[in-house]
DNA sequence: CCATCCAGTCAACAGCTGTTCTCCGACGTT
DNA sequence: AACGTCGGAGAACAGCTGTTGACTGGATGG
């Protein structure tokens, strides 16, 4: 399938990697808008020279890591979406997931987390056209859930918005739990789970108070 | 009631407030782990020494900044939580109150959404504790609310965070709808109340499922 | 084998940063 | 009227920043 990179090519990818990885280590501590580029290279173990080779700017390697962080986020939603077995078991196995995701990658977490309303507006932006993705593949899935059957354009994109934001916010507070206490973290998980079920028994009720958009 | 202050104290107060003000505009186009103490001096018309007059550094700052734009925003959410009337009448009057609230302080309401993942570990603890205290509170008013009758604690408490959480999003959704764009900002508006609606039903028929926590 | 390419290095630049110390002059107090 | 207080200004410090141009040496491709 994919060509053998070459001796040259494979240096340069080397070397991405680690100023990405410099940086995302980094950003653990501050934003991206106080992010040096010196400082990225320096962390790296490259000359500050050597940084233009990759990227023009510290803002174009921040949105190369909004690339890199919501890209690694996509499959999970397609496998939480596709996931079957009635509403509580798919929470907690969503909610499952999102924890897995926070455990193996939690700098990409982070960084979403911080720089979805941070100082760098191509990054903001990056995030959130990202994430309205995100929403409308939700929102095609909801689409096909008999749940969902006879709700109003509008109503699903509100209600696929909502998840994406609840996943967010999940992936967020089991972030900032300590790493010590287990019990925190078991906390976030109840909370988030309880959440979710709320919303669920929301969605089964929607209908009911009357629709029609009288408006 | 309160003492005419001398003209030394109004002076310095007025300097305080020049460097307050500077750097909230400064922050809305960068963050605050990037702003610089000269910077807002700078901006201010000040000298940068005299910045150690009122803080010990730019973090100080911005924890005075937390205490302004929350301390802010306290009696709103004690009107909300007061307001009386029928479910949808209070949903509406809610959000249309966070609406004049980032019309009124768009520069307070930016800072905190931005800080409060952002990268100054004492200006998020900052942010968090006040969020903690704002869930306490509505927590109390919901605990008095019929609706709530027979609620669990946790419970109560993860709706209460859920109603910060979604004043918080809400107001920022606001802030970034384009301030041109009148019909954008209206949709903000709508999906905002239906989120509400939603889990206002949820809330209703939270204790149908089966209650009793047999865990 | 040779010419080309190109990722990474090095030195140098003007400009900015936080912080210290010293001083000034208007205010508050006696 | 004299004196202590103290918010602000000024100059100077070492250290950092992004960006430039010219250069090197190993991989590439004919």
């Amino acid at each position: 399938m994919s060509h053998t990179l070459g001796v040259r090519q494979a240096q340069k990818q080397k070397t991405r990697r680690a100023l990405l990885d410099a940086a995302l280590e980094l950003l653990e501590e501050q934003s991206l808008s106080s992010l040096g580029l010196r400082e990225v290279t320096r962390a790296a173990g490259v000359a500050p020279t050597a940084f233009y080779r990759h990227f023009r700017s510290v803002e174009d390697l921040g949105v190369a890591l909004v690339e890199e962080a919501l890209g690694s986020l996509h499959p999970m939603i397609r496998t939480i979406v596709s996931t079957t077995g009635d509403g509580e078991e798919r929470i907690v196995r969503a909610i499952g997931l999102i924890a897995r995701h926070v455990d193996a990658h939690p700098a990409h977490v982070r960084f979403i987390a911080r720089e979805r309303h941070g100082g760098v507006q191509v990054v903001r932006e990056a995030i959130r056209d990202q994430l309205a993705l995100f929403a409308v593949e939700v929102g095609e899935a909801l689409a096909e859930d008999p749940v969902s059957a006879g709700w109003g354009e509008e109503d699903l994109m509100m209600l696929a918005q909502l998840y994406v934001d609840q996943m967010l916010v999940t992936a967020s507070a089991l972030l900032e739990a300590p790493v010590s206490g287990v019990g925190a973290r078991e906390r976030v998980f109840r909370t988030a789970v309880r959440r979710m079920r709320l919303i669920g028994i929301g969605r089964a009720h929607w209908l009911e108070g009357g629709v029609g958009g009288g408006g």
